[in-house]
DNA sequence: GTCCAGGGTTCGT
DNA sequence: ACGAACCATGGA
C-alpha cells in the first residue's frame, strides 16, 4: 500500500477531523507540550485550568510561580518537568517577538529556533510547525511509527528524521501539503484510539492488514 | 480497589 | 547509544 492510498482510506473511514482542537495558535503551543507522553484528555484539563484563571497567555505563563504553574499542569501529567518546559518556552517565545515574528521564519528555520528550546523535541516542534504556523511539516508519532511498521512500508527502527523525510516524500505531489498533513496525522490518531481499541486483535498482531477501515478485508 | 499500559524529551552513563 | 526519570488517567 502506498500512503496516498492509505490516506483515502483512512479519510473515507473517519471523515475530516478538523484539528487541532484549539482556539488560538498559542493554545496549540501549550498543548504540543502538555501532551508529550500523555492522552489528550488528560491535556484539556489542564488547560481548562489554565483558561479558568486567565493564563492561558505566553506572558501569564512566563510571570507565574512554578509552583502555582505545576499545580494548574497537574492533570496533564509530569507537571513539574511540564510547568518547567512550558514556562521555558513561552519566556523564549517573548523573547523572540512572539508569533508575528516567528511567522517571518521559513519553514527550516522555525523549526530549527524550535528545536534549540529546552523541552521542545522533534515531535512537539512540528505539532507546532504544522499545527499553529501551518507549514508542510508531516508529524510523526507513536501510532504513526507503529502504523507504518504493521504495514510494512517501513522497517520500525528508522530515527524520527527517516520517517518524516518517507512520508513528506511519499505525499510530494499532492496539491495541499498543509492541509493534507494535517488531516493525516488526525487520521492516524484517530484510527489508533478508535479502530484499535474497539478490535482486540489490533494491540497483538497486525491487524491493519485485515482491518475493513483502511485494508483489506479478510 | 489494585495493577498496568501508553505516550516525548532530557539527562545521565 | 542506551536506560532512567518524569506522572495522572482510564481501562482491565
Amino acid at each position: 500500500m502506498r500512503l496516498r492510498q492509505l490516506y483515502d482510506r483512512l479519510h473515507k473511514a473517519y471523515g475530516p477531523q478538523h484539528w487541532w482542537p484549539a482556539d488560538s495558535p498559542f493554545e496549540v503551543m501549550v498543548g504540543a507540550v502538555l501532551t508529550q507522553n500523555t492522552s489528550w484528555s488528560n491535556v484539556e484539563k489542564a488547560i481548562a485550568n489554565l483558561k479558568t484563571h486567565h493564563h492561558l497567555d505566553a506572558e501569564a505563563i512566563a510571570n507565574a510561580s512554578h509552583q502555582q504553574l505545576a499545580h494548574w499542569l497537574k492533570p496533564s501529567g509530569y507537571f513539574n518537568i511540564k510547568a518547567k518546559r512550558l514556562q521555558n518556552f513561552c519566556r523564549w517565545y517573548q523573547a523572540q517577538g512572539g508569533y508575528a515574528a516567528l511567522n517571518r521564519l521559513d519553514t527550516v528555520a522555525l523549526r530549527k529556533a524550535l528545536l534549540d528550546v529546552n523541552g521542545i523535541g522533534p515531535e512537539t516542534a512540528d505539532d507546532i510547525v504544522l499545527y499553529a504556523f501551518h507549514r508542510p511539516v508531516f508529524v510523526i508519532d507513536a501510532y504513526t511509527r507503529r502504523l507504518l511498521t504493521r504495514l510494512g512500508l517501513v522497517e520500525g527502527e528508522e530515527s524520527y528524521e527517516e520517517l518524516r523525510a518517507f512520508c513528506e516524500r511519499g505525499l510530494v505531489r499532492v496539491a495541499e501539503p498543509v492541509q493534507i498533513f494535517n488531516e493525516f496525522h488526525a487520521l492516524i490518531v484517530m484510527h489508533a484510539k478508535v479502530s484499535c481499541k474497539k478490535n482486540p486483535l489490533c494491540e497483538s498482531c497486525a491487524i491493519e492488514r485485515h482491518c475493513p477501515a483502511i485494508g483489506v478485508s479478510a
